[in-house]
This record gives C-alpha cells, structure tokens and sequence, in this order.
DNA sequence: GACCGACCTGCACAACCGTGCACCCGCTAT
DNA sequence: ATAGCGGGTGCACGGTTGTGCAGGTCGGTC
C-alpha cells in the first residue's frame, strides 16, 4: 500500500521524477513509441500542453538529437562537386534563390549550430571568431553536456569606441553555456595601433596562455568578412577600421578576411599590411587545425568565399545552396 | 530563360529531383531549420500534403535519424542498478505497470528496432533468432544503407508440419531489406528427432558454412522462449515439441531457451537433453559474439531472462521497464 | 487503342499540437 | 501575515499536420 501512489505510474516518469527524467520519458514514448502527446499526457499522469513543453524542453536541451543522413550513394550532387573542386566537405542549406541575405544568414546559422554539435566533444577545444555570422550561429546552439571542453577567442574585439567585450563575450558565452565548456576570453584590440605593441603583448605570458590554447584547438568555428561588399562585415562598420586602412587593404588587393586576418584572392595572406597589427592567429596556426569550419551566407561573401577557399583555410562549408551553385558556376 | 522554370526553384529539390532528394531537402527545412510545412510546400512547389508524405518517407527509411541522449549523469538509475547487478547495459521502455502483454511487445519492439541501427553497421554480420519477439522488431525496423553487411538465421524453423520457411524467411526478408544486407536461410528443423541426424548434417559442407558465418557474427538479436509461462513462447505452441519433450526440459529444470536451445534457471545449458537435438548455436558461440541484443517484454519472461542473465548471454537488454523493475526488486 | 494497375497528387476534414492566458504553489522580503 | 515573484499547470483556441478519397499520369498488356 505504501507504493501505492506510483503503483499506477511510472517509475521514471511519475510526478516525482525530475523535469528532466520526465522530458527523456516523453521524449521516449514520443520519438520511439509513435504515441500521441495525448496518449503520453495520460501515461505521465499530467495535461497534453505539459506533454508539449516537455517535448519542447527536450529538443532545446539536446536530449533528442535529430540528424539527416544522406544515403551516400545520392549525396547531393552539387555537394560533390564543391569537394572535387575546392577539396572541403560542403553542408548545403537548401533554400530558395530569392531568399534574402537577413533570411540566408539565420537560416545557414541554424543548421550550422545543430552541426557543430557533431564535431565537438568532449576534452576538445573549439575556438570561434566572432561577427555577424558566428553570433547568429550562437543563437541556435543545441546544448550538449561535454566534459573538459574549452571554447577560447580567437580574435580581439576592441576598437577605439568600445573594448567590445560585451558583444564578443556575450556570444563566447552563449558557446560555453551551450556545451558547459570553459571559456577564454582573449581582451585585446582587433586590431593594434603599432604592431610593435602586438608583439610584445603576444610575449606577455598571459596572452602566451591564450596564444597556445589556441593553437591547439580541434575545432574552428568562423564566418568570411567581405571587405567591398554592399553589405560589409560587422569589422568593416563598427569603427575597427580607418580610412587608410581601407586604403591598405586595397593596395594589397585583398578580397575577405577570417578573424580579422587579410587574404587576397589567390589565398595569399602574409604580406598584407594590416595583418601585422590584427589580432588573430595567423592563417597557419589556422590550418593546423583538424576541422575548420566556415559558415558562409549570401551572395556578397562569394569573393571572400574564394579567398578562403583558395588559401586552404575550411575543411567543413556551411553554405547556402545559391551561393553553392554560384561558386561552382 | 532557358532555365527560368529552375529560376525560382531549388536546384535540389526541384520537381525534376528524385523522391530521396526531395525528402532530403525538405527534411533539412523542417528538421534543421524549423520551417513549417507549408512554408516548405511554397519553395518545393507542391502541396503541403505531399510535403507530409516526403516527410514521413524520409523518417521510415531513415533518411532522418532521431536519437535520445540521456545525459550522462542522470542516466536512469534502474539502468545503472542492472548494469551493476548483472553486467548488462539496459535500455529501458518506458510504459505504464498496467501494460497488456500484447502492447508491451509491440512497444519494445519499436524501441529495439530503432536501436539496432546503431549497433549494425556495413560488413558487419547479424545473426537473428526468430519466434515472436525478434518477428515484432522485424516490423519496426527502420533502413539504414549498409554495404557487406549480411544476416544469419541462427535457428532451424522446420517442424513435423511445415518447414517453417515461410514465417522464418519473411522475418529474415525484413532484416535483409531494412539494411541492405545479404541473408543467409538455415534450412534444418528447429529440433531433429535424432542427435545423430544433427551430427550428421552439421559435417555437411553447405551446413558448415552457416554454422561459419555464425561464429563470426558481430551482432546477435534474439528473445527469451519461456516454456512454462502461462503465454508460452512461439516453439512451445507451434508443433515443434512432443510431450515427452516437455517432460524431459521439466526433468531438467529447464527455465528458458534463446534460439532452441534451453538453460537452466543458474545458466548451466550442456548437459540439458533436449538440447543435442535443437538446430540453434551452443549458447558458447553466443557468448563469443560481441554484442549480444536480448529484447524482452513482459513479466511471463522473468524466470526465463534471469536464466539468460545467469548464462551470461546478454550484452545489451533491451526490456519494458515494469519488468525491468521486477527483475532488480 | 482501350484497359489495367501502380503510383502520385491535391482537397477536405479530422486529429493533433503550440501557446497566450489565468491560475496556483512555494518562496522571500517587507 | 502578506504582497510580490519566479516557475509550473491546465484550458481553450487557432494554427499545423496526417490521411481517406477522388482524381490524374504513366507504362505495360491484351
């Protein structure tokens, strides 16, 4: 008589069970079972809305985890021809051609959140550039429980209106909540006044410290700047950059940049001007990084795009299927 | 203008694209970028019927996988109570207590049927039993495109009625189907009347080959026969014993068999009778396979499964959780 | 060339699901 | 004590989704 109460329920999903142990129940009966939230409502004892929150609290914690496999026989066509022809691994984001660039970007930055959660893991370290696209990126994560994660800054983001730390940390953040990851900031300007101040500060050991997690991370997370698009990137307007700068950049015929280091269009990158004073790793450090991945939006990056592409710096391309067809044309 | 009906369209999944491709795109929109039906009917340029039915084809034949991670740290307690107490990995069906026998079956079957897809991969080899339980996965399995990949019916199907082809080989069929795979048949009678007949024939080089593939699975699925339950198993109803038969598995103390061949309620198995007579594999060439998938539903199975767990034949317990429970109190 | 069957489509309707709202409960600061 | 607050619940409604049905198309057959 004493289990009475849970006689008629379940041990796992009764009343008492946590919100979570409940969530997985349902998450259960739903997604392996095929019953209906009603039928579940009845199981778990409680209203079919509750069911619905339950099912919603699971997906937005990552306890159900939907993947799409394509047979590898039908693996999308164009998808073949951008890894024959630029040798990366492209996640296409289907959409229509009219799509506008706003739509584009958070459309390609939701699937590439619910990607990144199959790259990164536990014990690994991810380290992400910050700006329009990989902030929308942050908005959509799916949480994972990892254990020993880092997520380490790869690029400063102070300018002379801001130490930009609160836009640059918020999305750092959102990354180390997302994945229970430690974070590391890197609280430098994006781009030095003299690089001569860069290069001592980089012997600092405090900045050693975040220099070397950085070098050895598995895992890049970035967007591409396109510096003479309509649409510039977040660096390009938010008073990084002087007008002589602009004048630099364009004497040295650069098309894009990856965490505020400058390439030309042929992946060239060393003897840019700029990139002596900016604060992000080097394109090498960058590719000796297992798995890169570039998240690309919207006709206007095309150009930098094929910087990128051309200096080897993305393993992985999430890319919206218009501008896919377009580099490929 | 040439390519003005494509203008507006998705290159992918276009109304020329094939049915997988269509699936695929529109399992992308609603599964990776939240869209709506509807709003996938508009850019597909179909109804959004026919999106519900992409969508339901991509789900059956696996083009869309959905998983559910228990966290680690909350992974369910009656899970972590069998682990230690019998050194098997327990996958827990959720239903309530007062569950009829019929729906439990039909509700871990589901379950095991979408777990196997992440125990079986290509050129791996399968090795199923057939009777009731393993029939009810069959029905609810889901494809997954393997390649080398082969199943091996592990248990003769023949009886003094029929040969037992039919039902067996249907069953065998679904598997074959579901991952692609090639099946090997096992024409012998569930049990031989005369020992010697078995010796004989398992000499024969046609038998010897199966009985290879056997021994080299990697995977085995099977469920627990209880002969004295009040819903017997399917090999205790279907002609396959004769009276004395039962009087000799009775005299043994015989509690349960996996694939014809029966245990005693400690595990002992060899020197039980009736078992030099029965087509399935010694419960030694079980027990050398890697993983070992035991489906189980239903509180009449009790005895019978904690004679499996005693031989040590399982490696993972796929169970509805109110026997899950009884089995720990 | 008419017929047939297998398959696909959109419609219409019913079933199912998400969410704003009012409410309730337990906690805390006044 | 009590008002306020954060978080959870069920109801009711409207939006979303599954499915039987009545076509339509295509390829094969007599």
């Amino acid at each position: 008589m004493s289990i009475d109460t849970a006689g008629s329920t379940l041990a796992l999903g009764g009343r008492s069970a946590s919100r979570t142990q409940q969530a997985l129940t349902a998450a259960h009966l739903y997604y392996m079972q095929d019953l209906t939230m009603e039928a579940i409502a009845r199981e778990l004892h409680t209203s079919r809305s509750s069911v619905s929150r339950l099912l919603s609290h699971a997906r937005e914690t990552g306890l159900v985890d939907i993947q799409i496999h394509s047979p590898v026989e039908s693996a999308a066509e164009l998808a073949a021809v951008v890894r024959e022809r630029h040798g990366v691994t492209a996640h296409l984001v289907p959409m229509p051609d009219h799509t506008s660039d706003v739509d584009r970007l958070e459309r390609v930055a939701m699937s590439a959140a619910r990607l990144l959660g199959r790259f990164f893991d536990s014990n690994m370290t991810l380290g992400i550039a910050w700006g329009s696209t990989v902030s929308a990126v942050s908005r959509h994560l799916v949480p994972k429980a990892l254990s020993g994660a880092e997520v380490v800054q790869l690029n400063g983001a102070g300018n002379t209106r801001t130490t930009g730390i609160i836009y640059a940390s918020e999305i750092l953040r959102r990354f180390g909540r997302a994945y229970g990851a430690h974070v590391q900031q890197f609280p430098v300007p994006a781009f030095f006044d003299d690089p001569e101040t860069k290069r001592a500060l980089w012997r600092e050991r405090s900045m050693k410290r975040v220099l070397d997690v950085q070098e050895h991370m598995q895992v890049a997370l970035f967007g591409v700047g396109s510096p003479f698009a309509e649409v510039p990137s977040h660096v390009y307007i938010g008073g990084y950059l002087e007008p002589e700068d602009y004048r630099s950049l364009s004497a040295d015929a650069v098309v894009g940049d990856v965490a505020t280091v400058f390439y030309r269009g042929d992946g060239s990158w060393r003897d840019v001007a700029l990139n002596a004073r900016a604060s992000g790793p080097g394109l090498d450090v960058l590719r000796r990084t297992a798995r890169r991945v570039c998240v690309v939006a919207g006709m206007s990056k095309l150009p930098s795009l094929r910087g990128a592409l051309a200096a080897g710096l993305v393993t992985d391309l999430v890319i919206d299927e218009p501008l896919a067809r377009a580099l490929v044309a």
